[in-house]
DNA sequence: AACTATGCTGCTCAAATGAGCAGCACTAGC
DNA sequence: GCTAGTGCTGCTCATTTGAGCAGCATAGTT
């Protein structure tokens, strides 16, 4: 249209949108009331949408803090199986784990059933998960991966909340993440407690972990005593930015197998035979990494922040 | 719904419905793209609506300040042909009449096309219109009441500046709208001149006029110096509130002929002849007129402002 | 005047959609 | 263990709707 249609179309335009869209009656029905032909009406409803007369809102009905409409686009986006984009207005790093965390711990209770199996890694915001959680219909918890990181945020501590809850039976890995030498890790893993817990992987459904980042350095996994300065400068050169459970990870999504064997926790195969993993992380250190998690495949889920689910839709096609 | 909607599941109402009303496509599409049973989709798009994720508003595209949706519903409730309802955020009585103005303006604009004959009232809504209007495609504008109150806002004015538009003939009353006795008007009745223009009144297509209001009293005509007070208290008492053209109105819509053939107007009957009558008046005192010349079911449009609107709305049933 | 070009109208026919229903799983209460 | 109740699913059939088209009016051009 050149000119901005008429004063009175746009009043007719209104009557018929509202009446349509706002009271639910059908074009042949409006037809019939304002006199006109169907064809005539369905025309102006078109025309309603295209000169922005109606406007669709797509929001959470809530009016809390998720954001519907990014959300479906970065699911669709990534070709996710769930994808859930919190809106996180303070800047504050605990506001953004407890954000995270609260809202994973939603979406758990949301899709997970009585048959399931969760498996967990750690970190803060899965902390803070474990932190929010009040009901999860679930009867076994696995911990995916060795300890890494400070007491209070260890795997160990999320799977005692998880389990505090009640009626759920933990399957704790009580190891460091990595250990220096492949001997030692081998060592560890043939503790029978252990091999209880290495023996649940392949009876999980549900996993959920954390995204390190190493670039920019915000990984707990990589702060880890076991791993040398040259282990480090190895892996880095090797193009390491990101890891998930104990599987490292290129900006092409490829993995770096260096160090494995020297890792307890979940194998690559082990997790991608899992039908539901899922990733919660968010921040700008994150974005490069979670972007590489992504391109890895290995995910059917995501709980992130507004501002990074935009810097993911921004990002090339994957 | 008890429970306000799973997490995930709003997600995945937001994808549909981000899918369907914002990318239009079709509801069987959406379901073979996300495997789903077209019912199904066509579920979820319902409780879309009914949750609240979807959400239409139906507002003018161009930011200003005509509420259509309020105007739909005016017009709906009321059973007008026409009907803009203006946002005035300013109380100042000029911008009121500026802004009612112009819109009337826009209207006829609008409406109004090369065959149409148009006639006007007087008043200073008209009087802004007249102002506000930058070219109407009609040949003739007919004044349909003698003059009332100042010179710079009578009907001829407002005949003077419409006809300096260009190509428009003026058909102008030279009299004052209310006569002292009947005799005196009907002399005034018999001039030629006169005369050309009373029989312009059948022609007349479109007709424009303001509201008068007689309680509270906010009325050029009824301030006239040829109404005493006398007159004045007998028509109050006769239940007048208002006045449109030279037609004296009760609430319930019913008219007052008591000083008919003193005026210098238009009749009711040439009135009610017209195809198109629209009134154009606003603000809290003439509320009530408005609602009394509405009840009296001459009008085929009104224009008005948002609160009155709102009044006008609220008000029981006609 | 004849002729395109343009825009608007309402038609036909096929596709999309809604109403209502029966099947099925699950629950709660006996 | 049974059974009525509840909620969800996808079906059939009738209605609603969209795509595309031809008719018609208007406007501008040759």
């Amino acid at each position: 249209m050149l000119r901005p249609l008429g004063l009175e179309k746009q009043v007719q335009i209104a009557h018929i949108a509202t009446r349509f869209y706002l009271q639910g009656r059908s074009r042949t029905e409006i037809a019939d009331e304002v006199g006109l032909s169907r064809f005539k009406v369905g025309r102006l409803l078109e025309d309603a949408v295209s000169s922005g007369i109606v406007t669709f809102v797509i929001a959470s009905p809530s009016g809390d803090d998720v954001d519907l409409a990014l959300s479906a686009q970065l699911r669709e986006r990534y070709g996710l199986k769930y994808c859930v984009v919190v809106d996180v207005p303070s800047q504050s790093d605990d506001d953004f784990q407890q954000r995270l965390g609260a809202t994973t711990a939603d979406l758990l209770r949301d899709i997970l059933t009585e048959g399931d199996v969760l498996g967990l890694t750690s970190g803060r915001t899965l902390n803070a998960m474990s932190r929010a959680a009040t009901e999860l219909p679930v009867h076994h918890v696995v911990q995916l991966s060795g300890v890494a990181g400070p007491l209070q945020q260890t795997g160990l501590e999320v799977m005692r909340r998880i389990s505090a809850l009640g009626g759920i039976r933990p399957w704790p890995i009580y190891s460091s993440l990595v250990m220096s030498d492949a001997l030692a890790a081998e060592g560890v893993r043939r503790q029978p407690e252990l091999r209880q817990t290495f023996d649940q992987f392949r009876r999980v459904t549900v996993a959920v972990g954390a995204i390190g980042s190493w670039a920019p350095r915000n990984s707990l996994m990589l702060d880890n005593p076991a791993i040398t300065d040259a282990d480090r400068k190895q892996l880095l050169s090797r193009g390491v930015v990101a890891e998930f459970a104990a599987m490292l990870v290129r900006d092409d999504g490829t993995a770096v197998p260096d160090i494995v064997d020297r890792c307890i926790a979940i194998t690559e195969t082990q997790l991608r035979a899992i039908p539901t993993v899922i990733a919660a992380a968010g921040g700008p250190s994150k974005t490069r990494a979670i972007r590489a998690v992504l391109a890895a495949g290995l995910l059917s889920g995501l709980v992130t922040d507004s501002e990074t689910a935009r810097r993911l839709m921004d990002g090339a096609n994957p």
